[in-house]
DNA sequence: CTTGCTCTCTACCAACTGGTAGACGGGCTT
DNA sequence: AAGCCCGTCTACCAGTTGGTAGAGAGCAAG
């Protein structure tokens, strides 16, 4: 079996993620995991701590897939749909990641400094990328930044608000999910490709 | 003053939406409006009966402002922008109010079926419309309930996220929303526009 | 003045919260 | 065998949670 620890910190995430940091109680934890309050207290000195090292496991994994993606694409609007692909991969196979970052710039500082901290350089790189893009005349012409919170906003809905989406006719499959990300790639497309 | 309820229901749409509803306790509530506990619970019997209300005023609020801006509206792509305006300016004077929808969305049920079923007509009348724009070629093809939920996604992102936005380096000012506004509305000009 | 109604209050309560103190067992090294 | 960590446990704790019971103030009608 896995060390405790990480079972510790894969249910956190999950249940951080869908139900909520406030609303995941230690002892609820516990239940899930057939273990006592306590021994998740003794691997994490307190929840504050364990919602910090869950950030910082789950922004590890973010910025690893996306760096790999981008690597991997070639250049252009390939590099776009290289990220939004890595970012489906990653909502397929871990459901709850999106929501628990979301859930994380819900919570504020301290612990969303944590994230975007994290972040940041990915955003600076992938901006300047962008704004080389539009001088060069291969991509319509957008404020970068916003551009990317944009498309951060429509991948974390798209892929996160299940609810919202139920309410528009869509069933939580993985079939509709890759229908979701075509779509969004043909919109991305359409507003940015000359 | 207003009276009593409508004073803790507007207490509570704030706090929900940005501190959460689990993260708000009752006396938290009281405290602000300078109450007890207690007067709460004779205008409203239950914490989820506060919700369930607050959700109520809320949807009212939207469909409301949304019904009026479309009707104001010439068509095409003239009754989007109005629609975007529109909400741009709901939270320019609510700003918690996109941040409780998207909180009530994640509370799931029984609390988000009552906000999707008042939201659900609107929704089937909107992607309608889009619908028969993209028939008669005046809008790019795209599947017209996904289009929404992106739409709606981006519009809470952009007005929501204050965060991820001071991630991406933009302070939560009103000018501030006014360039993210206009942002996306050129964004959906060249994705939809043909 | 009395009655009755509306509203807010004080006084509780059981359940649950995150967290502390320390006992217990099982395996490792000496 | 003896001691020593390591990991998990039981037993508690003070503070907070949503919610109940009921007192009392203010006020209008009889």
């Amino acid at each position: 079996m896995k060390p405790t620890a990480e079972r510790i910190a894969d249910a956190a995430l999950a249940a951080f993620g869908t139900r909520g940091y406030e609303a995941t109680s230690l002892d609820d934890l516990a239940r899930e995991l057939g273990i006592r309050k306590q021994t998740i207290l003794y691997w994490y000195p307190s929840k504050e701590a364990l919602l910090a090292s869950v950030i910082d496991r789950t922004t590890g994994e973010v910025m690893v897939r996306l760096e790999r993606a981008v690597a991997a694409a070639e250049p252009g609007f390939g590099r776009i749909e290289a990220i939004v692909r890595a970012m489906s991969r990653l909502v397929a196979r871990h459901p709850a990641m999106l929501g628990f970052v979301r859930e994380v710039s819900r919570l504020g500082p301290p612990a969303s400094t944590r994230l975007t901290r994290a972040i940041a350089p990915l955003v600076d790189r992938a901006s300047g990328y962008l704004a080389a893009e539009m001088d060069a005349g291969r991509m319509r012409r957008h404020d970068p930044r916003l551009l990317l919170l944009a498309a951060y906003s429509m991948v974390t809905g798209l892929a996160t608000e299940v609810e919202v989406l139920r309410a528009f006719g869509e069933e939580p499959t993985l079939s509709s999910l890759i229908r979701r990300r075509n779509e969004l790639l043909s919109l991305l497309r359409a507003a940015l490709v000359p």
